[in-house]
DNA sequence: GGAACGATTGAT
DNA sequence: TCAATCGTTCCT
């Protein structure tokens, strides 16, 4: 498991250009993670906002966890866990640019178009087969494993305030990788 | 028990 | 620009 910070916006910068792996029975589907949001328990956009709920519970647990949610009656997101336990936040993974398994992403996804494929955070979960079972589980192991991958320079991080939010619109806490061509809204 | 809303996506 | 679609949270 990466040595991530306690700080969910440190955090969201690390974890640009890891790798998130997916192991499915005799196949594995692999990204490189190149868009990230920062979620804090003290910002009003948070899950965690309002305290531990049966929802959030995970987000309050150990950090290097999957925190994943369902939204909009279809779709699913995963965060990754960050602080110390009863500490409420999270970073979302918002895109990553896909690296092995690309026809199975395309078959799961319904469409041809690599860069359709995993340019938004429910997106990637519809990619590599992420759903509400994979809530609290831990990262460090298969079959859902976040891997060492490279240390994304600051002058190749841009930020910018977070998508889809109503609350605490200003802050920026929304981080890309520049040029990529797999970030959701560049 | 009821209602409003949502860390989105894809079609129009 | 807008509908899809339902779990979570909060209010009565």
């Amino acid at each position: 498991m990466l040595d991530l910070p306690d700080d969910a916006v440190a955090a969201a910068k690390v974890i640009l250009g890891q790798l998130l792996v997916r192991e499915i029975n005799d196949y594995k589907l692999m990204g490189k993670i190149v868009e990230t949001e920062a979620y804090d328990q003290k910002d009003a956009a948070s899950h965690s906002y309002r305290g531990q709920t049966p929802r959030t519970d995970v987000m309050f647990g150990p950090p290097g966890r999957a925190y994943v949610y369902f939204t909009y009656g279809m779709h699913y997101c995963m965060n990754i866990v960050i602080g110390k336990p009863g500490y409420g936040s999270a970073v979302l993974i918002r895109a990553i640019e896909p690296l092995k398994g690309i026809e199975q992403m395309k078959k799961k996804r319904g469409t041809d178009n690599i860069h359709q494929l995993t340019n938004g955070p429910a997106k990637l979960c519809q990619a590599l087969s992420i759903n509400k079972e994979f809530n609290g589980h831990d990262l460090s192991k298969l079959p859902l494993n976040l891997q060492l991958g490279q240390k994304i320079p600051p002058s190749q991080i841009f930020k910018t305030t977070r998508i889809g939010i109503s609350k605490d619109t200003h802050r920026l806490w929304r981080f890309y990788i520049k040029d990529n061509l797999f970030v959701s809204k560049p």
